[in-house]
DNA sequence: GATAAATTTAGGTATTACTTAAAAATGTTT
DNA sequence: AAACATTTTTAAGTAATACCTAAATTTATC
């Protein structure tokens, strides 16, 4: 890492909302689409984009739109990760159904350490998809031993 | 609910150290000891302090000292709970040492939701003490199902 | 080119959580 | 009890997060 990486929660919300319109959707987010989304102001998502282009997690031209960088990517996955773990953990072991478990998995995965959900993919033997079957990425230091 | 507690995580943090304090230790905690505790100028602890007394969450009398007051027991309890349940999945299903247990607990407990925490608890057959041996405090629409 | 829609800028607010410096209260010592 | 030390509080800030409205600007459409 060179630089670190300091992510709110609500930046969060915005990289892994963006990277499953962009990537898994292959749309783009506009800013009203964001701002509906997130149930704010357009001037608030315009905000949040513009913080988010200063630390170099998407790329935004004013007017077009953003799109996430290689490093947004990155951390957008990270996120996903969690995610996806943690739905895991509560359809498999809670019995959750994968809705209820997504909801859960959204209020916490923020605060969950890398350890914790390594810990869990390792229990259920690094699983590749979550409960309503997409990929989960996978992560060396997890794979590792 | 008369009216409705908003908790900070911070606040959060306040009360549980000092139910620990006052109910487990039968000490009190000064305003030095909880600046110290969370490494925070004592000027700040006093501020807190102020702010929970104002949700009458502690009775609070300057120069002398903060008691938790019934209701900042129930919220207190409340979080305990979320806690040592937490410690409990972890060390049981994740093999975590209680020390670890506590740490990632300490991270999410502020952000689990009571279902999330009941569920669990239903799985472990309503734990009435946390791997340290603490009190987990019962819930009655855990236990009332 | 006018008008409508989307987006951004400017200039706010509120909350949380922290700081330093000085004042005030309390405790201790001689 | 006066002097000193310690603890605590007040006052007056800062910084970050996350939101807002209103007006300006840009882009898209008729």
């Amino acid at each position: 890492m060179r630089v670190k990486i300091s992510l709110t929660p609500k930046e969060g919300k915005y990289l892994t909302f963006m990277y499953r319109k962009q990537v898994e959707e292959d749309k783009s987010a506009s800013t009203t689409i964001l701002a509906k989304s997130f149930k704010v102001n357009p001037a608030t998502a315009t905000e949040t984009l513009q913080r988010l282009a200063k630390k170099k997690l998407v790329e935004y031209t004013r007017y077009y739109g953003a799109k996430l960088t290689e490093r947004g990517m990155v951390e957008a996955q990270r996120l996903l990760r969690k995610h996806r773990i943690l739905e895991i953990l509560f359809v498999k072991f809670l019995r959750y159904d994968t809705e209820k478990a997504c909801e859960e998995a959204s209020k916490i995965e923020y605060y969950c350490s890398e350890d914790l959900i390594n810990t869990i993919c390792r229990t259920y033997g690094h699983p590749d998809t979550c409960p309503c079957s997409k990929e989960i990425f996978q992560d060396s230091t997890c794979m590792g031993r």
